[in-house]
DNA sequence: CGGGTTTGACCCGCGC
DNA sequence: GCGCGGGTCAAACCCG
C-alpha cells in the first residue's frame, strides 16, 4: 500500500495543496509559469467568472506552516457557500450523521442500514485527476482503503479510499488506471475534507502506513500488490460538478487555487501548464518538475 | 493492540 | 420491473 498511498498523496498534494518551493529564485510567476500566464490573461481579458478574491497567499519565502495556515480557511470553508451548495452540504452532513452514530448515542449500529447516500451519483461533485504512474510525491491527507472493485471493461481494478484523518470526514477518492493509457492513473476525489490539513501526520490516529514518499524499490510487498496504484506525478486535473460552476481562481505567484462550488483545489507548480475547458469541464494540464523538490523536502523533514 | 488492507457480500442507482 | 454494475460494509487477516 505504500506505493499506492505514495502516489495518491502525490495527487492530492499536487492537486489540492500548495507546495512550497525550495528555491524561490526558481519561480517566475508569469514568464516561467505558463499556467499563470494563461490565467492572468483570462482574468485580464475580462473573464468575470474568474474571481481573484484571495488575499496575498504566497510570498517568496513562504514556509510550509505558513502555507497550511493560509490554506486552512479554504479547507475549513469559513465563507458561506451559495444556497444550493449549502443545501448539498447539509444533506451530506445529515447523511453522515446517519452513517456515523455519535459516540454518546446508545443506539446500536444497525447493519446494512440505508447508509449509502441517496444522492444520485451524477449529482456528486468530483475532482478527477489524471496522473502519470511514475514520479513521486506525497500529500498531507491520510487515506484508508475500504474497498476495491474490478471495473467492467477495464483490466484494472478501482480502489476506494476514505479520509482517515478525521472520523467524520466525508472525503473519498477512487484510484484506477486509465484504460487507454495504463501509465496514467485516474484519481477521483469525492466530497470534501471537513477538517484542516493535518500538520503532523505522525500524530494522527489512523494514518496510513506509508505517509511520505517511498521509493518504489523499498515499497512493501503489500503495496505492490495493488495494481491500481503506483507512484504518481500530477499531470491533469479535471473538476466535475454541477452545471453552473462557480470557479474562483487566484493567480498568485506560482500557486493556483480553484474553487468549484466549494470543492477547493489547490494547484502548486513551478512548471508549465495550461488550462482548458474542452468538453465543458475545466481541465488543467501541467508538467510537474517540483517533484524532486518535494521529495527532497519530505526526506529532510523526516515525515513531519 | 491499534490501525491498515483484503475481499466477498450486500445494497442501490441507473439504464434498458 | 429487472438486471447490471458501482459503491460500501465488515469480518478476517496483516503489520509494526
Amino acid at each position: 500500500m505504500d506505493v499506492e498511498d505514495w502516489d495518491l498523496q502525490a495527487v492530492v498534494k499536487s492537486c489540492c495543496f500548495p507546495e512550497p518551493l525550495a528555491d524561490a529564485s526558481m519561480r517566475d510567476p508569469f514568464s516561467s509559469f505558463p499556467m499563470s500566464s494563461v490565467l492572468k490573461e483570462k482574468c485580464l481579458d475580462g473573464d468575470e467568472d474568474l474571481l481573484i478574491s484571495f488575499p496575498d497567499l504566497m510570498t517568496a519565502n513562504t514556509t510550509l506552516q505558513e502555507l497550511e495556515d493560509l490554506c486552512k480557511p479554504f479547507f475549513l470553508k469559513p465563507q458561506q457557500p451559495p444556497p444550493k451548495q449549502q443545501q448539498q452540504q447539509q444533506q451530506q452532513q445529515q447523511q453522515e450523521k446517519k452513517r456515523i452514530p455519535s459516540s454518546s448515542s446508545p443506539l446500536p449500529v444497525a447493519p446494512r442500514q440505508p447508509s449509502r447516500s441517496k444522492r444520485r451519483k451524477n449529482q456528486l461533485k468530483r475532482v478527477v485527476c489524471h496522473v502519470p504512474a511514475e514520479g513521486n510525491s506525497s500529500d498531507l491527507w491520510a487515506w484508508r482503503k475500504y474497498g476495491q472493485k474490478p471495473i467492467k471493461g477495464s483490466p484494472y481494478p478501482r480502489g476506494y479510499y476514505r479520509c482517515s484523518s478525521s472520523k467524520g470526514c466525508l472525503a473519498r477518492k477512487q484510484v484506477e488506471r486509465s484504460q487507454t493509457d495504463p501509465s496514467t492513473l485516474i484519481i477521483t476525489y469525492t466530497a470534501e475534507h471537513n477538517h484542516p490539513v493535518p500538520t503532523h501526520r505522525n500524530s494522527l490516529a489512523g494514518t496510513t502506513r506509508n505517509k511520505f514518499p517511498t521509493p518504489p524499490a523499498i515499497a512493501t510487498q503489500r503495496a505492490s500488490t495493488d495494481p491500481a496504484l503506483s507512484p504518481t506525478t500530477p499531470l491533469k486535473a479535471t473538476v466535475e460538478g454541477d452545471e453552473e460552476e462557480d470557479i474562483s481562481m487566484v493567480d498568485e505567484a506560482d500557486v493556483l487555487f480553484m474553487d468549484f462550488q466549494g470543492l477547493e483545489t489547490t494547484v502548486s507548480d513551478s512548471t508549465s501548464g495550461f488550462f482548458s475547458a474542452d468538453g465543458g469541464l475545466p481541465e488543467f494540464f501541467m508538467t510537474p518538475s517540483w517533484m524532486s523538490i518535494n521529495s527532497a523536502a519530505a526526506a529532510a523533514g523526516g515525515g513531519g
